[in-house]
DNA sequence: TTGATACAAAACAATTTGTTCTGTATCAAT
DNA sequence: ATTGATACAGAACAAATTGTTTTGTATCAA
């Protein structure tokens, strides 16, 4: 990709990052984006259609990256190690966290919260589905798969959400065993 | 109130809530709702100070009426009867939601859903709090209580959705025992 | 060096927002 | 039935926003 495509990529998200953190969603112009990016308009219509596909844009490149690099980790089995849950996919996850990659966490902690758990949790979903879905591990029990698959994946989501409130006190390890606390009886 | 306030500010509801139906929350501007409700701008302006607070009305008046009648029943006691569920709060907001009241099933399968999860869930969690949190029933757990409430009350939440996303082909009862087989075994 | 392209700046019409004015219709209370 | 209060419609308003278009410049990769 061209250098400057991509330097004025970066200053869009760089400026609706920072916006976000300070004000709600539907508040924030792409006046106020392009001003605070310092690029011009006609720059910014050239990359997103919409502030709709910016924000979309912006939270594939975030939790894209994230749930990726958990894809390509060894598949976990906490369902087998109860308990100690020290290689779940889980706490690797919590643990990029806990890196603030990017401000991922101001975000998540925003006013507009709920947007980005969104896309948190239909990223995660896939994730889900590859490492235990697909594999039948997720079938002992009397509820439907995709149910079980919604709550585990909301639940994780919510434990996240709740970490965040209570301004990750916690070891990312004590999460994980409050999140495994909450599933593990049901699988 | 005013017959004519009260004329109004339904017509408002109903526009919006029409509207909603069709299309995302941030592209529906004052300008359409004040046409399809057929009320002048000062009207709009003389009821909701923004369209965020329309939003938010609206909410307190759905949510809060079914969460308000909830709140008014004999309290559960669903922990000591495993299984049966017949008695349950979740149960008589599950039949609640069924009868459809104000086109709220419309609203919570909406391409808005999540808006409105988000207060459904806000009221939800009180109505947790005053049957169960402090009568100290959450308490047998290793789980801090907060944690718990969030689990529960996100829980049914995240049911409800699931239940809609599935044209809620399936009884309340089944959705009942569904909800209740997840949460039962952690409390 | 060259042709392609990403960009800034400006101008643009269309739409939206929230306010303010004037006059009218409806209300509840006497 | 009359009255005073008020909710209303309609219109006009400035300010801001949106998305597009045009023109010229700077930067890119080859």
């Amino acid at each position: 990709m061209d250098r400057r495509q991509k330097k004025s990529r970066e200053a869009i998200f760089n400026a609706f990052t920072s916006l976000l953190s300070e004000k709600n969603y539907n508040q924030i112009s792409v006046q106020e984006i392009i001003d605070t990016a310092d690029v011009g308009r006609t720059t910014f219509y050239a990359h997103f259609e919409t502030k709709d596909y910016l924000l979309k844009d912006l939270c594939e490149e975030l939790f894209g990256h994230i749930i990726d690099t958990a894809m390509g980790l060894p598949h976990g089995h906490y369902h087998y190690s109860c308990g100690s849950a020290t290689d779940s996919v889980f706490l690797h996850l919590l643990r990029h966290l806990q890196e603030n990659d990017r401000h991922i966490l101001e975000l998540l902690s925003s006013q507009n919260n709920d947007l980005f758990l969104r896309y948190f949790k239909s990223n995660l979903k896939k994730l889900i589905i590859s490492q235990y879905a697909q594999k039948g591990l997720l079938k002992n029990s009397k509820l439907p798969e995709d149910y079980l698959v919604n709550h585990v994946t909301s639940s994780f989501v919510e434990t996240v959400s709740w970490w965040l409130s209570h301004n990750m006190k916690e070891s990312p390890e004590q999460i994980t065993e409050y999140f495994l606390e909450t599933i593990e009886p049901i699988l």
